[in-house]
DNA sequence: CGAATAGTCAAGCCTTCACTTAACTAAATG
DNA sequence: CATTTAGTTAAGTGAAGGCTTGACTATTCG
């Protein structure tokens, strides 16, 4: 058993916010800094800094502050274990497809 | 904008419960019943059924009723729209990193 | 220096959410 | 027919979640 997961659990649930996808919308066209991030968004600076939070301990998010700066950046590990974790549930099905509706089960 | 989304926005909802993750784990070995699948689920079948609605809404699950067993099978399209919104913001970011060959260093 | 800028922290407020219990329907089985 | 099996629906509860306000800390600028 694998116990390396890079916690898939805070990974979906940080996703599972729009706020939270919008963020990193606009952090993959590249680095951007917390209150340029907030200002399409709707929501106040202080929300912005907590979805942050969460988006960084989830892994999906590094950050770092120069001065009185903080810039964000996506972190792609994250959403990689993310992309895998749905490519796993899709590949383990279309594998099940092949069988065509026999009732056999699997082996392996 | 662009109105023509599969519903990310409820599918990122769905995936972000694990109990939700748990029941496509599951269904990604094959149909299922509704209570085959509350089985090892620690929770109500009542529970269970809740999650399939918001699983069938978001259009990650179908379900058909035959006699008084409802068997659920994953669906494909759901989890590949998921994939693919993930896959473009890694990718969008990824082209970013070639323009701009700035520091970035990785830790661990 | 004083003022503006960029964030941070802490309560508190609602709303949404997962889950339970309990009462109920419909289909298979003895 | 009576019972078990499989699922459905409704109502309620407690906890978590998203957001705001407001007070506060650093940093940069005129």
């Amino acid at each position: 058993m694998r116990k390396k997961k890079p916690d898939i659990d805070r990974i979906f649930h940080a996703l599972g916010d729009p706020s939270r996808r919008a963020i990193l919308e606009k952090l993959s066209d590249g680095p951007v800094s917390v209150s340029r991030l907030a200002e399409p968004l709707a929501i106040t600076l202080a929300a912005v800094v907590q979805h942050l939070q969460v988006l960084e301990e989830s892994g999906l998010v590094r950050t770092e502050k120069l001065g009185r700066v903080r810039t964000c950046r996506i972190e792609t590990a994250g959403l990689a274990a993310a992309e895998e974790w749905i490519r796993d549930r899709r590949s383990v099905w279309e594998r099940g497809l092949d069988r065509l509706g026999d009732l056999l089960e699997e082996e392996e």
